[in-house]
DNA sequence: GATGATTACGGGAGCCGTAATTATG
DNA sequence: CATAATTACGGCTCCCGTAATCATC
């Protein structure tokens, strides 16, 4: 079973956290076609389908649901370690509102 | 700050569990000039020197020493991830020995 | 001279951005 | 026709292995 990435754990969240591919790679400062190959190698890896891509953007799946908190799990010790601000800017707004 | 890749953490955990760049590379099969390349971006990264080189060995520094627990833990959760094995058979040993 | 780490150097794999394509409303 | 994702393609960066080099015993 090959290394997972973490840019492709961070494309991940991006995307599961705005259901939309496009949003993500504006966020992250990449373009379209980099995300969709992100999200692929990331489905690929795993041998799992993480999204359902339907008319207007992309939701987790039941699989990619159970990522999620993995994922960011991962993220918050890599952040933490090399002293970033705490990893999807998005998803902590959504957590921390107040 | 740039992203830190497995693989890195990786080539780490094995250098200083066994205080060899060359007994590390030959556990994670890669060259010794892989492995030299891997622990120098790592240090290179982070801004810090991790181990003390020195005629039979490598060994880890105060910050090296610091990393190690971080770095471990990192693996262990993406290990899981993917579902392999708890990372680092050497180390694995030293700590569930009985 | 043997061992262990580093450096030099080419070759190949992988990643990216642009842009064309597909699909859906 | 507008929007969102995918695919195709060319270029470029980065990583690796080989092999030569340095350093220490």
């Amino acid at each position: 079973m090959p290394d997972i990435e973490t840019r492709l754990l961070r494309a991940f969240v991006a995307a599961g956290t705005r259901a939309s591919f496009g949003a993500a790679a504006r966020n992250l400062e990449c373009s379209p076609g980099a995300m969709s190959q992100r999200i692929r190698a990331l489905e690929a890896r795993l041998g799992v389908r993480l999204f359902d891509r339907d008319r207007n953007g992309a939701r987790l799946t039941p699989d990619g649901r159970d990522l999620l908190p993995d994922a960011r799990a991962i993220l918050a010790l890599h952040d933490r370690l090399v002293g970033r601000s705490p990893a999807d800017p998005a998803g902590a707004r959504k957590r921390n509102r107040q």
